[in-house]
DNA sequence: CCTCTCATGTAAGACGTTACATGATTCA
DNA sequence: TGAATCATGTAACGTCTTACATGAGAGG
């Protein structure tokens, strides 16, 4: 359960609420890392109940009331603990696109166009944000900024694939259709 | 559930039984994706119910049974209804290795350049086993080879990555240690 | 002899997403 | 007036991983 550590490891910054760490975690992390409160909420109260956080209500007038969380020194030795633990599993990536567009060739190639086009433009937005932050991750830290850094790295390589891929596409001569005739062809043992 | 989708769209190329669905999904899409029989298994079990495959079964002398799963006209219809379907949500990317690193600052120099070095010698296995593909990608058309590309650009960009962080890790002379005093620091709203 | 690859599966549990409910404030 | 942001939460549902069980052949 890595949720827990990553909340672990931002209570070691400062006390925050499960709304704070919502934010802190997409905006900070190279844009990389997304949460829902799903997750958070339930989490905090378990942590709660373990010992790992406190939790405090900060009434406020005029303006919703938070609750303040802090870590506690056993949840500094676990989150420690997990810290110096061997992270085992490889990078994972999951893309609703990207899963069809290896499967476009079944399609029509104005569809593939189309929706590679779309992901263009939500890379370009993408990466015109994460420039922007990126004057803030610089003063956050040599790991921070180094997130940052991979995040607009990564998003530079696919916005530059999905420029090349669309050339390729858009000069293909492809008759593809989704009919049943034009399949069971090639992929190799 | 895009995994039901995937397995439908390699039984597009050929007939095919779990076990090499597996080595499909993770051989042939730029060596991105993964999966486990946990879901290919109950998934296909499923879809045979649903009227999407059709299973026969291969007994085969000095050799385990195979049940090869065949995609029904019900199937190729279900998996276009998906395919020209839009795209929702952006990419998910997770890795424990890096989530980690953004809380480098809170352990040891020493244990982040050890865990860096891992990570780097992952990547360079990971990069010659890709490159080797690359010459079957060549061969599966337009879509699969440029999935390949992308896996190995991905691939490149995060070596180099590690490469730099390393570098500015070992420069860097960070006492940083894991105890209560050096925390409550940084990090903006 | 031991490990790897081939091959199929189940059960339990961990994890994550979505939809819902609530309500104030700010900004256009 | 309507949308966005702030703020907290739950319940149901989906998905994914892990661990287990079984067994044969190939190659070192």
């Amino acid at each position: 359960m890595s949720v827990k550590y990553a909340m672990l490891g931002l209570l070691h910054y400062r006390d925050m609420h499960g709304y704070r760490i919502k934010q802190h975690m997409e905006q900070h992390f190279g844009n990389l890392w997304s949460i829902n409160y799903g997750q958070i909420y339930p989490n905090l109260k378990k942590m709660e109940e373990e010992g790992l956080v406190t939790k405090k209500e900060v009434v406020r007038s005029g303006a919703p009331t938070r609750k303040l969380y802090s870590i506690t020194p056993a949840g500094r030795e676990a989150f420690a603990e997990w810290l110096l633990s061997d992270p085992h599993g490889t990078m994972l990536l999951r893309d609703p696109f990207l899963l069809r567009f290896v499967f476009f060739g079944f399609g029509t190639r104005e569809r593939a166009l189309q929706l590679v086009d779309e992901q263009i433009r939500l890379y370009e937005t993408h990466l015109a944000k994460r420039r922007e932050n990126m004057r803030r991750w610089h003063r956050q830290g040599v790991y921070v900024r180094q997130m940052g850094e991979l995040g607009l790295l990564l998003n530079e390589t696919i916005l530059e694939w999905l420029k090349q891929s669309r050339r390729e596409i858009a000069r293909s001569r492809g008759e593809e259709v989704l009919r049943a005739e034009r399949m069971n062809l090639p992929l190799e043992s």
